[in-house]
DNA sequence: GTGAAAGCGCTAACAC
DNA sequence: GTGTTAGCGCTTTCAC
């Protein structure tokens, strides 16, 4: 099937090929009656404008790629969500580049995204090595979401960690627990910065950290809450890494004969599914992802626009939900 | 930033400009040496072609456009990968358009990618209008995943709902259920076909159907399993249309304390994360989405090189992945 | 093996 | 208001 080009519709609606452009892109000066011709003999047609043929001419890109690691993570799928409602209030087009839980193939996937011209990067790629990051997107608008990376020329959007350790362990300390442990998510960049986190405001606090390692996954939060059952003393509360980890170690926990939260409270972080369910009422921690794509579309569109320089890093505030797996310390 | 063009390569490696395009396609009769030279020069100048101009001179097309209705949900996540594994493996290229749970924004989205003159459609989109779906894939070589339509010039890929009823019931009953109630996901059409499917399979085992209305959450399984428990008799199992009713429901029946499976065995369908919860352990069907990819490339490419009229319609069938919410019937 | 010439379908200056 | 004239950056015959 060969698709009607413009000079077809022009030739229907008896006018010059470029009046037919004019018409289509709703140029102001154009008579009526043309209008209306060139309009009916489009639809007549099924005349659908060549994507390819328009960019190249109109040498004007407001198209912005955005790389989304893995699609098949709610928490992406958020972030994805809150980016493409900010592209499209500020008049950007997307195209999408879903990785697939690969991080070799993502600087395959910003190459690709480069060669389609687009005016600026939003990626979210938590585990792409910096160095490389620098290197792909050398000299483009590039914004980085959900993970610190300080890189010349490439903004941040992410979670305030400090921040939402604190509001954490400010809350616990106020139901009166003392000995919080966190159960980490291993080594990449996000788990080790919560971590930090943790630490330091333990330390704000005056109290004394303790961590257990575990992965991202309900598995490791079992694990870990094997270790956590066989510290002494049992501390009265446990923040985990994210919620499927916290699913994990409670369940131990009760396997254990510990009541959650009277024995011991349990924090997860990342307000999912999981943590939303009847039977797990997890208090957890929501990140901003409803304000990331804002952000990230903002800071985007300064480089853009105004070639901007330097990096900023917006840090967003999360909030804590609480549900029936926090109380008071046992006394 | 402006990029450099074949012509600024050409310059630098001092060869012709149709060369330096040769080259990057790596056809066959150029000489070594100006091989070395214009990949040096692409290099150094750090060329990246212009996807838009190759688009446009080379007419062929081997992009297949997917709309994915809601990358939010984890099971159109993994329909995503299948089709791109699917795609990769036969040499097309993906353009994703996202929706965002708007069914009135795929559409648009389907003449985008058309506009980008896709060589096909595959398309996962539960809830547009059949007519609609008519039209604006008219002529166009399409493939619709998880939804059946029965529309010329346009084939299907989904679970066989019937094979999935019988396989569930014949389970149940062999674990000596006779009465056994559907939770409907409401008039959407996926939700139709299980729930017609349940309606055949209880007539083939002679047995009487009965069923619930809920919408597609753990509250819709909530309220269903409010009816469910002050049925008389009490069922002695309940299918629920996706895992999310079943865990509602089930919290309910724990609540009304009703044994999960003592008294009444649940079984949900999609094999979701929750269902795979320790805390869980939900039996549920699990459909072949591993397997669509490849039948919807297949089918697509079918059409696409061949030019294959008609329309086909392929039933995948699920499997049974049994937990522990389901077992014997009470006595 | 390499270069010259034409054109993909559209937009954008400019003249009419 | 409308048509004319040039390209956008690349691929693709076809001579050399």
């Amino acid at each position: 099937m060969t698709q009607p080009r413009q000079e077809d519709v022009a030739r229907r609606a008896g006018v010059s090929r470029p009046l037919v452009s004019l018409v289509l892109r709703n140029a102001p000066n154009v008579s009526d009656e043309s209008r209306r011709r060139v309009l009916e003999a489009a639809k007549e047609l099924g005349y659908r404008p060549n994507a390819f043929a328009r960019r190249l001419a109109s040498k004007r890109t407001s198209t912005i790629g955005v790389l989304i690691t893995d699609m098949t993570n709610p928490y992406f799928g958020a972030v994805y969500t809150s980016i493409a409602t900010a592209a499209e209030r500020a008049g950007y087009d997307l195209l999408v580049a879903p990785g697939m839980r690969s991080p070799a193939k993502e600087t395959h996937l910003i190459n690709t995204l480069l060669e389609h011209r687009v005016a600026g990067l939003v990626l979210t790629t938590p585990l792409m090595p910096t160095g490389e990051l620098r290197q792909v997107c050398a000299g483009w608008p590039t914004v980085v979401v959900g993970r610190e990376v300080s890189i010349a020329g490439i903004d941040v959007v992410t979670t305030d960690e400090q921040h939402a350790a604190l509001m954490i362990i400010s809350r616990l300390v106020e139901l009166g627990h003392r000995d919080v442990v966190h159960i980490t998510g291993g080594a990449n960049r996000p788990a080790r910065d919560r971590a930090t986190a943790y630490r330091r405001a333990m330390a704000e606090f005056g109290l004394e950290p303790r961590e257990v390692q575990a992965s991202f996954s309900e598995t490791g939060g079992q694990l870990a809450g094997r270790r956590v059952v066989e510290m002494r003393p049992l501390p009265t509360a446990v923040i985990a890494a994210n919620d499927l980890i916290a699913v994990g170690a409670m369940g131990v926990f009760r396997s254990a004969g510990l009541n959650v939260p009277g024995d011991v409270s349990v924090v997860g972080y990342d307000d999912s599914h999981v943590a939303q369910l009847a039977l797990v009422q997890l208090t957890s921690v929501r990140q901003a992802t409803d304000r990331f794509g804002e952000a990230a579309v903002s800071m985007l569109a300064e480089r853009i626009e105004q070639a901007r320089a330097g990096n900023q890093i917006q840090r967003l505030q999360a909030s804590l939900i609480e549900r029936s797996t926090t109380g008071p310390a046992p006394s």
